[in-house]
DNA sequence: CCGTTTCTAGCACGGGTGTGCTAGCTTCGC
DNA sequence: GCGAAGCTAGCACACCCGTGCTAGAAACGG
């Protein structure tokens, strides 16, 4: 098997643990118990546990990265492209709602760990760069607006969203984040 | 002494450790260190370490809402009555903003702590409603948006930017932060 | 076929954990 | 003064932790 495809294999169990028994319940023996190895093995492939959740919390991000790039380079002008895009890092079904608790949770993790921290900060600049984007597109942004501010906003009310969508998805169900931020991006398009 | 006045001592010991070590970093030998006590004893004044964390969550809880309620309940009408109010959930000084990340550390925990889980829903509640109250300001909210939803949405951008400010400070400062709200609640307001 | 590399399994160590428990100290009411 | 209640200190137990290490299995190149 190719090296890179196990230490996914791996990572996904990570994924597993912690949706199951959050961060502190990813212990090696654990993680190793729910990939079906040994620690030994486990230990071949990532020598200590902070490598295990660097990279766990890598593979999130890129897995995110990978859907909105695949959006947001799709071709030919689309009015709700924007909204598209964004909607690939909110939990809006299973996969995403995964991703969304383990990066809670590494997000929570990563004000006492510093390697973490530097990932989450990655992150949140390519988020901010991505909303950014967004608002770029020809009538997303209103004139008179400030586009740094609203970026800035925008990039709140996703964060937002998330966190209440993964947290209480009863009281925030899937379909009403995505309408709130469909009626975000709206108040701020051009209407004329 | 007092005995619930020793029971927020401990709490506040709790806060501390959380801020330096985070939540894992919270085990009973270091919380009574830092508070200056046995174990022994401070297992007198918490059976589990589990009470030891929802009473330093609750203990959060309630001094954000004391807060907040003291600005709510001021004399008079005021235009900015309403924003104030809600900065006083962001981590604009320090000690909001070590009310923040213990926030933030326990609600990541809270995904597998039905307990915390209970008190983290009870606040969220709690700081909905306030959106909610904040818009009904006489002219906070321009005719033809749906109260609802703008309340979710503005409690988006609140815990969007209250995560941010803390997780990233240097990317968003606390001006910054509160110009952001402002800058919300000026687009809902009724500009006639 | 054999040597070498890659991978797996599992043990052992030192240490930290939550909690149960008891013995002693302090501080009251009377 | 004295008993009782409230409080503190600290030990002991059983458990789980991350990691170092070694012995062996498996895969592969020649």
């Amino acid at each position: 098997m190719d090296a890179e495809a196990r230490r996914r294999e791996i990572a996904e169990a990570v994924w597993r643990v912690v949706r199951r028994d959050g961060v502190p319940g990813a212990s090696v023996r654990a993680v190793a118990r729910e990939a079906g190895t040994s620690m030994g093995s486990l230990r071949h492939w990532f020598a200590t546990q902070d490598d295990l959740l660097v990279f766990a919390m890598t593979l999130v991000q890129e897995r995110a990265r990978a859907r909105v790039l695949a959006v947001v380079s799709a071709a030919g002008p689309d009015t709700t492209r924007g909204l598209r895009a964004l909607e690939e890092v909110l939990p809006l079904d299973d996969e995403r709602r995964a991703e969304t608790e383990v990066w809670l949770a590494l997000t929570a993790r990563a004000l006492v760990d510093p390697r973490l921290a530097a990932l989450r900060d990655g992150s949140a600049e390519d988020l901010l760069a991505l909303c950014a984007l967004v608002l770029r597109e020809p009538g997303a942004l209103r004139p008179g607006l400030d586009p740094a501010l609203e970026a800035e906003r925008l990039y709140a009310v996703l964060d937002g969203l998330a966190l209440h969508a993964a947290t209480r998805p009863a009281a925030l169900p899937a379909d009403r984040a995505r309408e709130v931020l469909a009626a975000h991006l709206g108040s701020l398009r051009d209407t004329r």
